[in-house]
DNA sequence: TATTGATCATAT
DNA sequence: ATATGATCAATA
């Protein structure tokens, strides 16, 4: 594979299909190497390493913003590791949640909503025995979701919200939630983040991100 | 073995 | 400290 120089950020959806789509049947290893990035050896350490290499290929413009990836197409990216039956093996990340905002938020403005408006899904080859190296990017595409899916979407974005309204965040479980789910995103167990109680007065829990089930996500992966 | 809760890397 | 990129690993 030829060294990748950075480019600019595509200019339309087109033209980031197009350039996603040149990736396809390449490996990891490959777009890497290519990249000038190392892959480390520990998967423990190559967490999101997927992500990033795909984000710095595409030339996505974020840069760790709250927002899409590609901020002017309103464009999200994610990669999703399917398996060999074509099965996503992972839930996926959505965003974090300003927990001590959410008494005043609304599904409309959401970053939830944003962010799933319009996503670039891009499928990487995985199994456990699998390296990260060899694992082969898939067929990208492009998806928003449709009414129905928005509605249950909403619904369970203005469920969990509401537990976190009302502070009860013993509520907040990851087994509430058809689509969507809110579990940990920290980096240990003992962080925490100013939120409100059921009072309104202020308190501390653990940081927390919607995530999309794998069950949903599998949906959009024809055999389900 | 599917799911939940915990964790790892990087950048601002 | 908070956002991004996720997957690891213990549990049910």
């Amino acid at each position: 594979m030829q060294a990748l120089e950075i480019e600019r950020p595509p200019r339309s959806e087109a033209e980031l299909l197009e350039r996603a789509s040149a990736l396809a049947g390449r490996t990891l290893g490959e777009l890497a190497q290519a990249l000038a990035i190392t892959i480390p050896e520990d998967p423990r350490r190559s967490k999101g390493l997927a992500g990033r290499l795909l984000e710095r290929a595409l030339a996505a413009d974020a840069h760790g913003a709250p927002e899409p990836d590609f901020r002017q197409l309103g464009i999200e990216l994610k990669s999703i590791p399917l398996d060999r039956r074509g099965r996503p093996r992972e839930s996926t990340f959505v965003c974090s949640i300003r927990l001590a905002d959410m008494e005043t938020a609304y599904w409309e403005s959401s970053r939830v909503r944003r962010k799933l408006a319009r996503v670039l899904w891009v499928p990487i080859e995985s199994a456990p025995d699998l390296p990260l190296p060899n694992r082969r990017i898939g067929a990208a595409r492009i998806w928003s979701p449709s009414p129905e899916q928005e509605r249950i979407l909403r619904e369970d974005w203005e469920t969990l919200v509401g537990h976190i309204a009302c502070g009860e965040f013993e509520n907040l479980t990851a087994h509430r939630g058809r689509y969507l789910q809110i579990r940990p995103k920290a980096a240990h167990a003992g962080i925490r983040e100013r939120a409100h109680d059921e009072a309104g007065a202020p308190t501390a829990t653990l940081p927390r991100g919607f995530y999309l089930r794998a069950r949903f996500t599998a949906g959009l992966f024809g055999d389900s």
